[in-house]
DNA sequence: CTACTACCTGAAGTGCGCTTTAGGTCAAGC
DNA sequence: GCTTGACCTAAAGCGCACTTCAGGTAGTAG
């Protein structure tokens, strides 16, 4: 089964790639952690990804490149298998974890004022040393 | 020799973790990978930090908690080494890596934003399902 | 029929930045 | 003299998030 039908609604393991820029590889890494429990297969055993699944590797992906671990993710994703009643629980993990994210953001920038300064440095020293 | 005064003019490894903030086996290691090659020894081998030595490892800590490799790391010392003459390919070096900070910095802020929708999200869902 | 491609699995491997371990030395205090 | 504690080294180990491997299947094209 070639699918190259730009409207089909499930999308083969190389188009979910495609659709979310995460690798093959680490979408099945992602489902064996159990972060993505409810793909489904076709006669033959392949993955086809709904675009729920797309949405829902976004969010991961937000949340991975925002430094939650796969063990937190994996915590987040168990408590929406359970239902709505986690949903207060989920918020105080997405709340904690935000907190987290804003405090690194400040460090990186105060990082990169450090790191402005030393350019600055390096640019008036090679302006100086060209000058005589 | 157990140096506790404040004016002490080269800290031990005690003082400089106290100092910088970063762990004696971090130090060392960076000693090991040629990050920090001017460190002093006392007559019994163990090593004497100068204020250079702080500022030069706050600066390592500033590159790194902005992600630039221990190789990257390796490669600006050594230009340093070289005298000022390498002053324009450091600058570069920086600018290069200010750049792929700043993009980062834009990819954490949008993947707060998703965060922040999420948070949002529960949030009224869990006033409106307690409003019956 | 054969070849090819896309997919499948469990398990092992990789890369990075530390961190720990094992086995020492040295100077000071009791 | 003995212990203690801070330090030393080379080398091995660790944790994390993937990534690769080895060996297999299913469907399509020539």
């Amino acid at each position: 089964m070639t699918n190259t039908n730009p409207l089909a609604e499930w999308l083969t393991p190389a188009q979910m790639t495609e659709a979310t820029g995460v690798n093959i590889d680490t979408l099945r890494y992602y489902e064996r952690e159990n972060l993505l429990q409810s793909v489904k297969r076709n006669s033959s055993g392949h993955r086809r990804y709904s675009s729920n699944d797309v949405l829902w590797v976004q969010v991961l992906r937000c949340l991975r490149q925002t430094g939650m671990t796969i063990e937190q993710l994996r915590t987040y994703c168990n408590l929406g298998e359970q239902g709505d009643h986690t949903e207060p629980e989920r918020l105080q993990l997405l709340l904690q974890h935000r907190e987290k994210v804003e405090q690194e953001l400040q460090e990186i920038i105060s990082a990169l004022k450090m790191i402005d300064h030393k350019i600055e440095f390096y640019d008036s020293s090679i302006k100086q040393g060209s000058k005589p």
